[in-house]
DNA sequence: TATGAATGAGGTTTCATTCAT
DNA sequence: AATGAATGAAACCTCATTCAT
């Protein structure tokens, strides 16, 4: 009698879920908060304005479990490189562009849009707080250090370096992105040359 | 009381624009145009909301109507540098100072959010892409290539080195503003570090 | 096993019926017609949202058929109270305290909401009018007169003493439900006094 | 060259939140908080939907000051009774009158509303719990006490006597209002009849 | 010119009701 | 019969813009 099994259930929802999640994540990094209508996710998503609130309470929390999703997918990242075979050079530079390439990027937009627009919810900026920046920079830490001790980086505070090496991804991730075409240029091997010892 | 004459009422009206145009020129550099009200900008300027649509028709107006006039500032920063004494580097050292000089850098923070933002005015849109990216380059073009012949610069093609090097400009100059202070950082050597020769 | 028989089905039916008529009647008693979301019904009976309406077409219909089922309650209480033995004043003494008792009470709850709230369909307001006050007022004329005769009541004329009676409990019995515990007061002697002779 | 001077302003506002208050209350003591449409309220003020937020920000703000108002209001007229002359069952009979009185009653209405209603915004149920029912009974327990002394109340627990009458009060109010017009009887007396002594 | 009240279009969110399974 | 996902109308609220003074 029962119409469906809860298992069935649970893929459809999972499912809607992981569709939604897909459709925001693509326009709110590109849009920002601010400059996403929830109509616009439903319509990428295909899905009808109220649905969306079936799965999300509200814009915020919507943009806020995305967020979150963002910074544990880019620790994902991180952490991975440590798995990889190569110089420590090597593996910033896959790092690199991974972060610069296109299809993966949505993630590090958001977390750009999060850092930088206005209207983002409390909670997602605390989130950033939490975890961002500082934990990034631990991550690569170990990295980092031994690159310098092989030689291959520059010298001065490792912290300082993945600081703005992380920055200057973060900027150029969203310049990259926005259908702005301004040139393709092979811009990872002038990024790491920033940290790379010559 | 003698009424103004018109010379002074014309005086009191620049006057006025001005005032407008800097307390806008600060909240849209940092809030993007989505996220400033003209009520904000209004209340920075010390006038009233309805007073604003005396000088400017509307936001959309009163936003290009800064593009046009940080695109202007920008070309003339750069015209500048030639005439400054000293090797091509240091001058190009100079304009990333200046860039990355919060105080100085609202200009470029507009013109970042002009590029990046979601509800940029068709108008605006346009000054882009016709001054933009390329006119800058063609301006910096005669400075990077003396400093490649020096063997200051990196070789390769100037105008994508150019490209780049703005690019990231731009991305910092947001996630310098904004308050948020990741790490202090000297990010003008290690941004040099990009285009530098070792 | 062997499929239900139509007896079983229809039985089955009745009491699904009377499963999400329980949960409707407390809840709209309570939270009045638009305090009350279909939902919260469902959840109440135990069932799901959509199996609501299979048994009620709608909420108007679902409120509008526990109104009639009020009505018909009332008057069956009212009614019931010739059969008992005792004085008028006894008999309004045994009524009064039915409704004010919480758990007998929802049904005039129901009513006082539907008297009282916006929202209420037309059809239920219909069901009012053509029975209410008058109808009540009729079912209690022979008690209240026989006590006026006894010199148990006050003099004047029943039914404004009646209508003014049931006004007053049909006020105290939302006062009395809804949590709020303003004081345990032993109200059905001091509402009796408002009609008794002394 | 200043459009209105200080004064001017400050009247058209007070005079516009008066206007919109006394729309607010007529709406919301006769319908409730769910009941009522921001843009109804607007339509009764004669303004435009925009123009409420410009003076209360919320609906819950709005209901809130008026449930404010009306204690305040409240308070007065029970204070007011001991400037009277007359025996306390005299003023009682005034205080009751003033309650039951339709014109006057929107605000005894709206607390009523307050208390019983879903959907009553969380700071104006603190006010209740604060203001209401304790601080009436004290405001009118020497008016009670004197009336007991005197002969003229019925004995036992003032403090209960007073929680009664008014709850009976409250109930009757809304059923006054309603447009229901049950009957019009001389409910004064019958009311006063629960608390006189004969 | 200058003010701030006033408007209304458009976005977010809720919830009764319908639909696919 | 039963479920819970899905829809869409309608309510709240914001803010660019206009208007009366």
């Amino acid at each position: 009698m029962a119409p469906l099994n809860e298992e069935q259930l649970n893929q459809t929802r999972d499912h809607r879920r992981e569709q939604i999640k897909a459709a925001a994540l693509e326009v709110f990094a590109r849009k920002g908060i601010l400059g996403t209508k929830m109509s616009i996710i439903a319509e990428v998503a295909g899905i009808s304005n109220g649905l969306l609130y079936h799965y999300f309470k509200s814009k915020d929390e919507l943009f806020t479990s995305l967020v979150q999703e963002a910074m544990d997918e880019s620790q994902v990242a991180m952490r991975s490189l440590y798995g990889l075979s190569g110089t420590p050079i090597e593996k910033i530079k896959v790092l690199t562009e991974d972060i610069l390439d296109e299809s993966s990027s949505p993630y590090f937009m958001l977390i750009h849009q999060a850092r930088t627009s206005e209207g983002v919810p409390e909670k997602a900026k605390q989130l950033l707080e939490q975890y961002s920046m500082k934990t990034f920079i631990n991550l690569l830490l170990p990295l980092f250090k031994e690159g310098q001790q092989a030689g291959e980086l520059v010298e001065g505070d490792p912290d300082e370096l993945i600081a703005c090496y992380l920055s200057v991804l973060s900027g150029l991730t969203v310049i990259n992105s926005q259908g702005i075409k301004v040139y393709q240029i092979p811009k990872t091997d002038m990024v790491l040359r920033m940290i790379a010892r010559s």
